[in-house]
RNA sequence: GGUCCGGUAGCUCAGUUGGCUAGAGCGCGUCGCUUACAACGACGAUGUCGGCGGUUCGAGCCCGUCCCGGACCA
């Protein structure tokens, strides 16, 4: 046994995670039985930038978990990823190595960015661009790493994963095919909602509805009698984009014009008038104006009501050149060109003035407020165009496979159970299936090539595939069987898909990707269906919901049976923590500062799916804990010299009571981690950390240092041992360093390997202790304590005589513990007497005379 | 608009089958260097448990309703 003078929490980090690489810790084993793992799908964290104190605190939670899980036997697979894959490991790559991509390029293996970014962007093929991404990556990915270890991730390094790495392109491009061979990915072209700055489309979970300020415009129609129709619209520009008129099935006062038409205002293009239960009758005049496209209603309408397209609005987010209609006249003529080439919000206020001056905008703009959809990642509203994508079916057209995915989402064990109700309000409002194609570089090519027809014109009913053996592929550099690169863009030859995957179809295989499916049969039966998957709550729609269906289509199954989720980070003024708000707070120097255990407590004080403010004061009080730790063991283990006495027998009451006491926190903690509350089973041990300090430690020290009048010296010190053992082994899962070192004062091996205690064994251990002996030496010293404080004198001073009544309970506990409260309280007797109230009588001697 | 979560001391939060006088830490005040701990310890003050109504011998906890904050979905 080696117990320092001067304990210290300096240099923890280092020294012990330097260790556990050393000692393969936190190595996965290869155990042969499902039963005997434990497996964790970790969020991969995106790594262009930095990691913020949120993601500490959210990964913290699941390596409590990890650890306790390890120490209860299992046999635990906890990879960490890195997510590379996407939009904004792309942005960076554009200006650190002054490039762009343009995917019809060819690969050049030789290719070498300039040491300094040129001003001009070279433009360079998808394939080097995928390379640079990934060189740029990989520095963040070393970073992240070193900072993971330092705040005592139990991650096995050894499984790491990146979602842009081969491994994963692979996964994702099988797993596509597979999808598309059963039919559940197919093409369509369709209206599509398009983010006009990044020109790509955009999936439903993505969006976004920002309140803006816009404004309802009066059109004036024309109808064929003379009679005007007055409609109201936020969209005055997209006039020339209108197909019909819509009203309400039972609304009286248009029911005389349903399947009559109307020419538009200024174009005089004839539109049909219709009825369709969307339409309010309510809100502005009642009539609306449907146009392709200008919100998803119009697009409901277009199709249900089987109307013509006359888009207007081009996919950079400008009026096209060329009206999609036969402009008649002047006016016509006038007003397209007003438009033609404008951003929308320029139209919008150069059709405005056409209006006016053609008296067909009656009165003045009525301002309103009004939701408007957003990508998530966008500066300007969506637009809706028409394009070609791929999809996969999640159910938002199908209420079957709806139905299947909630029944899969309440298979699953929610932590916090609330949670669920996120995942399946998501489900039900699905409005169709899952947009999976993006018009970007930087993600995973569609394994797909279209043969070219005689016009040069793709089959895409028939793409062209490659053998699940040749994957990943990129069928821009590449070339479909019974094919050569010079058929390429030719009329009889082929041409590859452009697109790459939304970031999120590669990441809803993160259990597969980790798991070594369809390359690792042995780990892939050993580890999957996996154990937990932790994430934030904001991800249900995305990572999560995406998840479930993946493994719903491909295994059939749930890809984990427990989703534990993590609330946020919230600055002082309550918001929540996140890079676009420019409020986070980097971790490194909160985990020098506080050490990695006392940011930990902090993380770990926050409960399941509950936000958690954002304070350094609980970091202190972490950094006190494990300080704390530090010194109380330093006591226990000295006080027994040498000796190892935890197998000693523990023969006094107040030894036993202490160990009684030590039981129930035992049962508790184990009850809370089984249930996925690490907060709870760190809030009930670091209560009774506390009193064994304050109360038993004080209560027995003088037995403990074992002089030859005190009898009970090794049933004190075996109580010591027997209870730091196991609160070092309960304190391990969250604050991994300071239980560590200690327990290399005098055990072998590391705690985190040590196995998590045992209630019964300890309960057997206690014999007849009785909790209450413990209780009430512990208020009775409490109120000598008092006595002398009041008196504002010393601990330390001598106490002639105290005085406990209470009632006869009460003081037969006391008397197993009379003489360790005699001691401690420095009292040279203590009388009890019976009493209904708990009173203590403290007597000072009196004073010397001088 | 629908759903969910939360409202307990100045601050951050515990309080799990309803049960003694509602707790902890921080902060504040007073005292104390005692051989585990002064980067510490001891003690103290501080509450209409969001409002109102109900069930009950008994409600911070259960029910109803309203107010406030946040989130998710539409």
């Amino acid at each position: 046994m080696t117990v320092p003078e001067k304990p210290s929490l300096d240099g923890l980090e280092a020294k012990w995670s330097a260790q556990w690489e050393a000692d393969g810790t936190y190595r996965f084993g290869g155990s042969t039985d499902r039963s005997d793992v434990y497996s964790i799908d970790t969020p991969p964290p995106t790594v262009s930038g930095e990691l913020h104190v949120g993601h500490v605190f959210s990964y913290t939670h699941t390596d409590t978990i990890a650890r306790y899980q390890r120490m209860r036997g299992r046999d635990v697979f906890y990879p960490m990823g890195w997510d590379d894959n996407g939009l904004p490991t792309e942005r960076r790559v554009q200006n650190f190595f002054g490039v762009r991509c343009d995917p019809s390029l060819p690969y050049d293996a030789a290719f070498e960015p300039p040491e300094k970014a040129p001003k001009q962007a070279i433009a360079i093929s998808r394939r080097n661009f995928v390379e640079l991404c990934g060189r740029l990556a990989d520095d963040d990915e070393e970073k992240f790493e070193e900072l993971w270890r330092f705040a005592g991730l139990s991650v096995d390094w050894s499984l790491t994963y990146t979602t842009i790495g081969e491994r994963s392109q692979r996964v994702s491009q099988r797993a596509f095919l597979r999808n598309l061979a059963r039919g559940e990915a197919y093409q369509a072209e369709a209206p599509t909602l398009w983010d006009v700055d990044f020109q790509t489309a955009v999936a439903q979970a993505e969006l976004e509805d920002h309140e803006l300020p816009g404004a309802y415009h009066a059109l004036r129609f024309h109808g064929a009698g003379g009679d005007d129709v007055v409609i109201e619209t936020t969209r005055p520009e997209l006039v020339p984009a209108c197909v019909a008129l819509v009203a309400h099935p039972d609304d009286k006062r248009y029911q005389p014009l349903f399947e009559t038409t109307v020419r538009t205002p200024l174009f005089g293009v004839e539109v049909p008038v219709k009825a369709h239960e969307l339409a309010d009758p309510e809100k502005g005049s009642g009539i609306a104006m449907v146009c392709t496209f200008g919100d998803l209603t119009d697009v409901t309408w277009w199709r249900e009501l089987d109307l013509p397209t006359r888009g207007i609005v081009g996919k950079n987010g400008r009026i096209i050149a060329d009206p999609p209609f036969e402009l008649a006249g002047d006016i016509a003529t006038n007003a397209w060109g007003a438009i033609t080439g404008k951003t929308v919000k320029q139209a919008q206020a150069a059709i405005v003035e056409v209006l006016q001056a053609s008296g067909e905008l009656v009165g003045e703009p009525k301002a309103i407020v009004h939701p408007v959809k957003f990508y998530e990642k966008g500066d300007r509203p969506l637009e809706i165009v028409t394009t070609r994508q791929w999809y996969i079916r999640n159910g938002g057209r199908d209420q079957q496979v709806r139905d299947a995915l909630v029944a899969r989402g309440r298979d699953l064990q929610w932590h916090p159970e609330y949670m669920r109700a996120r995942f399946e309000s998501w489900v039900e409002g699905l409005t169709g299936d899952w947009l999976v194609s993006r018009q970007r570089f930087f993600g995973v090519p569609f394994p797909v090539w279209y043969a070219l027809d005689a016009d040069g014109a793709p089959s895409y009913d028939s793409p062209l595939v490659p053998s699940e053996d040749d994957l990943p592929i990129d069928p821009s550099s590449e070339v479909p069987h019974g094919y050569t690169e010079e058929q390429r863009g030719k009329p009889g030859g082929f041409m590859g898909d452009p697109d790459v995957m939304d970031t999120w179809a590669t990441s809803s295989l993160t259990p597969l990707i980790a798991c070594g499916w369809e390359e690792d049969a042995d780990l892939f039966a050993r580890t999957f269906p996996m154990d937990l998957r932790p994430q934030a709550h904001e991800i249900i729609r995305t990572w999560l919901f995406s998840t479930v269906v993946r493994a719903h289509l491909e295994s059939a199954a749930l890809p984990w049976s427990h989703a534990a989720i993590s609330g946020w980070v919230l600055d002082p003024d309550r918001k929540k923590m996140s890079k676009s708000k420019g409020n986070v707070v980097t971790p490194m120097g909160l985990l020098e500062q506080y050490g990695s255990d006392g940011v930990r407590y902090w993380a770990a004080s926050g409960r399941p799916g509950t936000d958690t403010a954002f304070e350094e004061g609980q970091m202190k009080v972490g950094r006190k804990l494990a300080i704390k730790i530090l010194n109380a063991s330093k006591f226990t283990l000295g006080v027994a010299g040498d000796t190892m006495v935890t197998d000693l027998d523990v023969s006094a009451p107040l030894d036993r009571a202490l160990l009684a006491d030590l039981a129930d926190l035992v049962g508790e903690a184990t009850r809370s981690f089984d249930g996925y509350d690490y907060a709870r089973a760190l809030e009930r041990t670091e209560r009774f950390f506390w009193s064994f300090c304050d109360d038993y430690v004080e209560l027995v020290k003088q037995r403990a240092y074992g002089d030859d009048a005190h009898e009970g010296a090794d049933s004190a010190r075996a109580a010591l041992q027997i209870t730091l053992d196991a609160l070092l082994r309960l304190f391990a899962p969250h604050l991994p360093f300071v239980t560590e070192e200690v327990w290399s004062w005098w055990r072998d091996g590391s705690v985190h390997r040590s196995s998590w205690p045992d209630s019964a064994a300890v309960r057997t251990t206690a014999a007849d202790g009785a909790a209450l002996v413990y209780r009430v030496a512990a208020e009775v010293l409490g109120e000598v304590r008092k006595a002398k404080t009041t008196a504002q004198v010393s601990l330390r001073t001598d106490v002639e005589r105290v005085v406990v009544h209470d009632t006869a309970e009460r003081l037969a506990a006391l008397q197993g513990a009379l003489d360790d409260v005699r001691e401690a309280t420095r009292a040279a007797v203590i009388d009890v007497e019976e009493s209904a109230e708990f009173l203590v009588d403290v007597v000072f001697a009196a004073p010397d005379p001088v």
